[in-house]
DNA sequence: GTTCTTGCCGAAACCGGTTTCGGAAACGAA
DNA sequence: TTCGTTTCCGAAACCGGTTTCGGCAAGAAC
């Protein structure tokens, strides 16, 4: 049987509002009384039952997720990882984590509204940050609390955790440069979401720190998936004067670019160095195996859920910012730039 | 504002109990109140809140899924289509989801009671049937509501859901001697998986129905990754007398065996074939395209969504049971049985 | 015309918490 | 000593439901 407060108050022979106005820190209960209680919570394991205080408070200690169905495709890899995290980080703070799915944008919402009418959830966990963020604006003006998994660029009001893909970027076209490559390309990923534009700037920099040239013909945008790649890096290697390096914002774009390079002929890591960003599992098993900027998705699950539980708490969304690197993997994909063949 | 259960009393004239009683069909209240009662609720579009009933009842309408950590590779393709079907399925019923994760057996067992004791889950779906289930005999013994995707030998107090692996493994077999094919190796799944028993039965079965013998050195069992199938795939290519259809338990592995036999020259489709199973997005893309049995895992998880809901509502686990025929989707990787080389 | 059922609903307690309010005791100041 | 403050806790109302219990009125039985 479960323990209630009603059974602390007995043991402590004090009443169940005392007992509650201990429990949560009130100004007129005697310190005295407060170490008292909550070392008898602590021995008899009392934890209050969140519907139940729900019932007064409207609060219950969960998170809430909606997956968005329209780009499964895109979270697959992700997902398992990425709820672990978000799971694990809500437990240790006595949350739970609800989740549901929507297929389009008016079910989204809906969806949001109904898990907050219904007290399902005190908060959300808002994955895949995009750039015209409907989900944003509309928690934004009814004050729900909210974290994003990415950046937002009108950033009023939002908290957020996110991997610094700009730096990674950046960071693999000086790895290239060293290596001695002069054309370098640029694969981004989706544009509707967020990190497309800091992942380019990420490259432009990089190019322009390490004083190469951004030529037009060697960037693309927008791609997305194997096949994307596959159809862009055809595009990039059939150039008059195709690059000896792509950068891509995507793993599983590179994976497509592993394609078109195999259909050319072309050794990656050594006809054609290949850089990217994720850290999917299969780009390990690649051949050759793929350099690449890991993100921890589990990670991010479980400060996303920390960022979420203390912004629940009332703390600004100003002090609940963070980024982080992403983790270098050098393996196969990268090497020196061929020598040049006699055109 | 919400409606709540006062504002139906006041706007029909009634008590609280009698619109309580009468919208959880209690046999004291005149059919014609009872209408009344749940045509207001209709439009004043009132929904008991579930947190509110719980204090009482001890159900909060929300089904549990654990997440176990340990197989996460082999859940990532599905499990966004899966909590996708999940979701939807209980929130049709009125009922949402709540979400944790272990990484072991112990941690595992600890969270689904936390979830029982905090009246966070009036359930659970458990995915991944295993033979030796520990989650079964401890719910079965503590009369906690559940249903398995997947079946189990011992059934009693089981309800579940799945998808017919073993007729397609049968079917699989069939299908290929059709095609001429006599030597059928088989790559079976993880042993720990109920499945796996089963599809091996499947694959005898359809073995013993075309009359082909099962020969001993072309069965393999446990393969779960790409690399099971390669490093397996290999051993059955290198045999003096190799098979030239080879049937896969998993999509996965089966993935892994086309690149044994890319390795060894041979033509998926004209000097081998192969069937799997599962339906991963990965084999629509691969050369040639596999031809598999696929299976739907959101289907699977709105219909165990509803089986839940129903054991959880009262009805007994033996009318809970569900399986549903896998789908047939025949691509390039089955062909003909190639004349045979002179030996 | 009583009495006994039966059908139907209201009153009130309850579930496990939170929160407001008021008052007793201890303390400080006059 | 007396009076005004504080300090600290108990009493009770409340949150939104459910459930037990009792009683009134209409109909059935005698």
């Amino acid at each position: 049987m479960r323990v209630t407060i009603g059974d602390m108050a007995a043991a402590l022979g004090l009443t169940k509002s005392t007992v509650s106005r201990a429990l949560n820190g009130y100004p007129d209960i005697s310190a005295n009384t407060k170490l008292r209680v909550k070392r008898m919570a602590e021995e008899l394991n009392y934890m209050p039952l969140s519907h139940a205080q729900a019932i007064k408070t409207g609060r219950t200690r969960s998170l809430g997720l909606v997956l968005q169905l329209s780009d499964h495709d895109a979270q697959r890899p992700f997902l398992a990882e990425f709820l672990a995290g978000v799971s694990e980080g809500a437990s240790t703070e006595g949350y739970t984590l609800t989740v549901a799915s929507a297929d389009n944008d008016l079910h989204l919402i809906e969806t949001f509204r109904n898990l907050l009418r219904d007290g399902k959830a005190d908060g959300f966990i808002l994955p895949r940050a995009m750039v015209d963020d409907l989900r944003v604006s509309v928690f934004r003006d009814a004050d729900v609390p909210f974290v994003l998994y990415g950046r937002q660029d009108n950033d009023t009001g939002c908290a957020w955790f996110d991997v610094r893909g700009e730096d990674a970027m950046h960071n693999a076209v000086l790895h290239l440069a060293e290596l001695g490559h002069q054309r370098i390309g640029f694969i981004n990923g989706g544009l509707i979401y967020n990190y497309a534009g800091l992942r380019r700037d990420g490259f432009v920099r990089g190019m322009a720190a390490c004083e190469r040239k951004v030529a037009r013909e060697l960037v693309f945008e927008d791609a997305v998936t194997a096949e994307d790649g596959e159809r862009v890096g055809a595009k990039l290697l059939d150039l008059p004067n195709p690059p000896t390096a792509i950068v891509c914002a995507i793993d599983r774009v590179a994976l497509g670019v592993y394609k078109a390079a195999a259909d050319r002929g072309l050794k990656i890591g050594t006809d054609l160095s290949v850089v990217a960003y994720d850290g999917i599992h299969e780009g390990s098993h690649a051949q050759p195996p793929l350099t690449t900027y890991s993100v921890d998705n589990r990670q991010a699950g479980a400060r996303l859920a920390t960022l979420l539980i203390r912004r629940i708490s009332g703390e600004p969304p100003e002090a609940l910012r963070e980024t982080v690197a992403a983790t270098f993997l050098e393996r196969g994909s990268t090497g020196p730039v061929p020598q040049p063949t006699h055109t």
